[in-house]
DNA sequence: AGAAAGATGAACGGTTTG
DNA sequence: CAAACCGTTCATCTTTCT
């Protein structure tokens, strides 16, 4: 916008020269080429982890627990044969020490497959001594010096130790956190950006899923955890984000208990607005993690119940106002009976359900139902109480509604479509399948919900907005803004599923959209270099929006409820990824 | 005809919270 | 204790490809 550099004596100015100065500098550090922005994930480690142990017992699930956390294979079974498959508290601190003394050549070379420059040993091994003699600290201590803090929070939001500590002695003792991240961040754009570095040198800012980064970190995280447990044990408080009752977040346009204002931590604000979704009901200690990657903004959890006749507890963490927020029109149906008319006739006193539970991927069966129908034919009138029991348990835990005398059915998709808050038959053609239509909308947005939140764009952007849309999905998010009147002019849309895309390729087509619609199928396609071609061309995303996948945290999960790093879950970190890079070269360029 | 790919239906607990 | 939960996997049936 205002970036013109024109010989004039602003403050501006010498902020520019020196920033350039210090960049310099740290070109000349030995600053390792693979220091690169880096989260902790899931993939990688599992999976060699996988490949390699053979099937079956329960040691060799022990193993792969281990070797989960970034341990390599044969330290695993070293530590277990040394204490025995009892004892998993021990078994980590034999392993932690292990890590600490032997860095083998060995080990080094399991470490890094494939893509890690020559640099890299050193890199690794200064991270491990680095964080010994931290960790050695804060055993004999028992508390923090603000060093420390901040170092910790540093690498909590994805910084190495290294690029933490630089950025530090830089930015001085005195530094906030939003000087350092933007120091930190600045010397890696300025690195990659860097023509006189040969292309294999450049950090690659998108690179996450480097398994001897993830290594480290996961090591890291592990010391961290021991902390927060110990602490925990010392001081009975509790620190786990709790949900609000009822869960209204911040406000709903319908009860009573309306926040108007809150403060947002400074490395929060914008630009770009973001706004990342995900189920409330996580495993503990997931919305921690979130919320402290997301600048610490405090998650606002709100069921769709409020929105529409279904629930949907989700939470939301964003930098959006919340002042002034306005629904669609018009407002939906909000009890089954509005939604669903026709079920009225047959709806028994005694199901006294008004809300529907939250629609997922899965619908109940026509067996299931035909069995419901059979024990209720042998009562004419009320049954009893034991049979009303197990129908409504029934109908909670599969969503059915009544269709006609003793018959109850599932949901079909046009009303899911509708009670979600898309159009009729926004999922139908296009040769999608029914159970796919029921599976992309069941991991959907509730799109009134987050209209409702993202209303306040309406006044900021009257021309309309640039927008980079992350695990869209079936484009909740960009019918949400459409349907409240906000001209979408470039939206970058990344979705794996190809049936998805054609949906919103589909719709966008529909509705005359003027914009122009980028879709991407892959996350990890969007790297530094592909971001900033995608900004210079339109001049920066004025939000970024997305939910990453649940599965791994939903309830209804009986197989793979990992949390946080499962296989899918963890793509949470390339939200952070992209969202901060985005961040960065938008803060850069300004 | 037979293989391959796709669609459908049914069985599968556990964690978290109040 | 009740109640809720953006799900996975496997067998079987159906359709499509060779």
């Amino acid at each position: 916008m205002d970036g013109n550099p024109s010989g004039e004596e602003s403050d501006n100015i010498d902020w520019d020269t020196e920033d350039e100065l210090e960049i310099q500098e740290i070109q000349n550090l030995p600053l390792s080429s693979s220091s690169s922005l880096t989260v902790p994930g899931g993939g990688a480690i599992a999976g060699a982890g996988e490949a390699s142990s053979s099937a079956g017992s329960s040691n060799s699930k022990l193993i792969h627990h281990f070797v989960g956390m970034g341990f390599s294979e044969k330290i695993v079974a070293k530590a277990i044969e040394e204490n025995g498959e009892g004892n998993t508290e021990s078994i980590l601190e034999t392993l932690l020490t292990y890590s600490a003394l032997e860095n083998s050549p060995q080990q080094q070379q399991h470490v890094d497959s494939d893509h890690c420059s020559s640099e890299y040993d050193e890199t690794f091994l200064d991270d491990l001594s680095d964080m010994d003699s931290w960790s050695e600290n804060e055993e004999n201590e028992n508390s923090l010096s603000n060093k420390d803090k901040t170092l910790l929070s540093l690498a909590n939001m994805g910084y190495t130790v290294e690029e933490a500590s630089i950025a530090m002695d830089r930015c001085g003792p005195d530094a906030s956190l939003a000087e350092l991240t933007d120091f930190i961040c600045a010397a890696q754009m300025a690195k990659a950006a860097d023509p006189y570095l040969p292309d294999e040198n450049k950090p690659k800012l998108n690179n996450i899923y480097d398994n001897g980064r993830q290594k480290k970190r996961k090591l890291y995280e592990y010391e961290l955890w021991k902390r927060k447990k110990q602490r925990r044990h010392l001081d009975e408080d509790d620190e786990t984000i709790r949900l609000p009752k009822p869960m209204i977040g911040f406000g709903v346009p319908t009860e009573p208990g309306q926040v108007h204002s809150r403060t947002l931590p400074e490395a929060a604000i914008g630009p770009p607005f973001f706004y990342y979704e995900n189920v409330a009901l996580t495993p503990k200690g997931v919305w921690n993690t979130i919320s402290r990657f997301l600048y610490d903004i405090e998650p606002e959890f709100v069921d769709s119940k409020y929105f529409c006749a279904a629930a949907r507890k989700r939470g939301y963490v964003h930098n959006l106002p919340i002042q002034n927020r306005f629904p669609i029109l018009p407002i939906p149906p909000r009890t089954i009976h509005e939604a669903l008319p026709l079920t009225r006739k047959w709806w028994p006193s005694w199901d006294e359900r008004i809300k529907l539970n939250c629609l997922q991927t899965c619908i109940g069966s026509a067996k299931l139902t035909e069995r419901i129908r059979k024990a209720l034919e042998d009562w004419d009138g009320e049954p009893p109480l034991k049979v009303q029991k197990y129908v409504l348990d029934e109908c909670r835990k599969w969503n059915l509604v009544w269709v006609g005398r003793n018959k109850l059915a599932p949901l079909e998709p046009d009303e899911v479509e509708m009670l979600l808050g898309f159009p009729k038959n926004h999922t139908r053609g296009g040769g999608i399948s029914r159970t796919d239509r029921y599976k992309s909308l069941g991991n959907s947005f509730q799109v009134d919900t987050v209209a409702y939140h993202l209303s306040v764009l309406k006044d900021l952007f009257p021309g309309g907005i640039n927008l980079l849309s992350l695990f869209s999905g079936i484009g909740g998010a960009e019918v949400a803004l459409h349907r409240l009147g906000i001209p979408l002019k470039n939206v970058v849309s990344v979705e794996i599923s190809e049936v998805n895309r054609n949906i919103v390729r589909s719709w966008w087509e529909q509705t005359n959209q003027r914009g122009n619609l980028i879709d991407i199928a892959d996350v990890q396609q969007l790297n530094g270099d592909r971001l900033e071609q995608l900004i210079n061309s339109f001049g920066g995303f004025d939000l970024v929006i997305g939910g990453s996948p649940c599965n791994n945290l939903a309830g209804s999960n009986r197989v793979s409820r990992d949390g946080l790093e499962g296989k899918d879950s963890a793509l949470f970190y390339d939200y952070f990824r992209i969202l901060d890079l985005v961040k960065c070269i938008m803060g850069k360029q300004q």
